[in-house]
DNA sequence: CATAGGGGTTCCAGTCACGGGAAGGTCAAG
DNA sequence: CTTGACCTTCCCGTGACTGGAACCCCTATG
């Protein structure tokens, strides 16, 4: 398979792909014309570094799934270590964001927004 | 004042107010000697923007809202037209963020996560 | 007077995970 | 033979800084 094939059957853009090559995540084989030839295993890496991507894990967490992915004396528990942090991570994030969130909120709600310069957006970035 | 008194002060460290220049919010004096010489409207300027990043706004957007801080004419419909899109644009983060988290607290709790090396979180990202 | 320290300055490189675009090789169809 | 769709490498840019090197300035102390 070529970087298009793969490509379209990931979901992952060739650019992604050829990154991930690069930093070794993944190591297709080159055909004589210099072009990659992935294996079904490289393409299997590949969905499976889109899906951990899409739940938001960072490349080197990817890195460390995929390592315990291929060792089939992983523990479970080393997984599940790596997606709980992940998931501590996201809820702090969620939690920082709810928090700009409500301030925005009160912000946006009290100023009406019309033709007149007075502002409490305004007014509350200048002197909280 | 110098950059150290007003990093002090506003809380954001030296290299950020330098950068702040570096990109045109603020414009500092400079002493005899070359060290920034920071009037108080710099350094309320600095204030502002720390307060705005910290709602998340982006660097654009801060520069946007300054400017129509130190625009007395302004319409508080153009201050209150920023601010709303970003929080549409930190409601949808939230949403993506929450997909996530429910997503991987139920592989998590899945997982029974000891020595053994059958893995549900392993398992979802290999096929899904 | 020399020096030690705690300021300050500039500039360069790195972060994270790619994306855009240039310059060029390869291949199948018309 | 040419066209167009692939593929290759290489380099730069993103956002908002942060770290570090190499160097200057100012004050206080031995």
């Amino acid at each position: 398979m070529n970087i298009g094939d793969v490509a379209e059957r990931t979901g992952l853009p060739p650019k992604t792909i050829r990154y991930y090559e690069d930093i070794g995540l993944v190591t297709p084989l080159r055909s004589d014309n210099g072009y990659r030839r992935f294996r079904d295993s490289d393409m299997h890496k590949l969905a499976f570094l889109g899906r951990a991507r899409a739940l938001g894990f960072s490349i080197d967490d990817c890195r460390d799934l995929l390592a315990l992915w291929e060792d089939q004396s992983r523990a479970s528990g080393d997984v599940r270590r790596i997606a709980q942090g992940h998931l501590d991570a996201i809820e702090q994030k969620i939690e920082d964001l709810s928090a700009m969130r409500d301030t925005l909120r009160k912000l946006v709600t009290c100023c009406v927004g019309d033709d007149r310069p007075d502002c409490p957006i305004l007014d509350d970035l200048a002197r909280a």
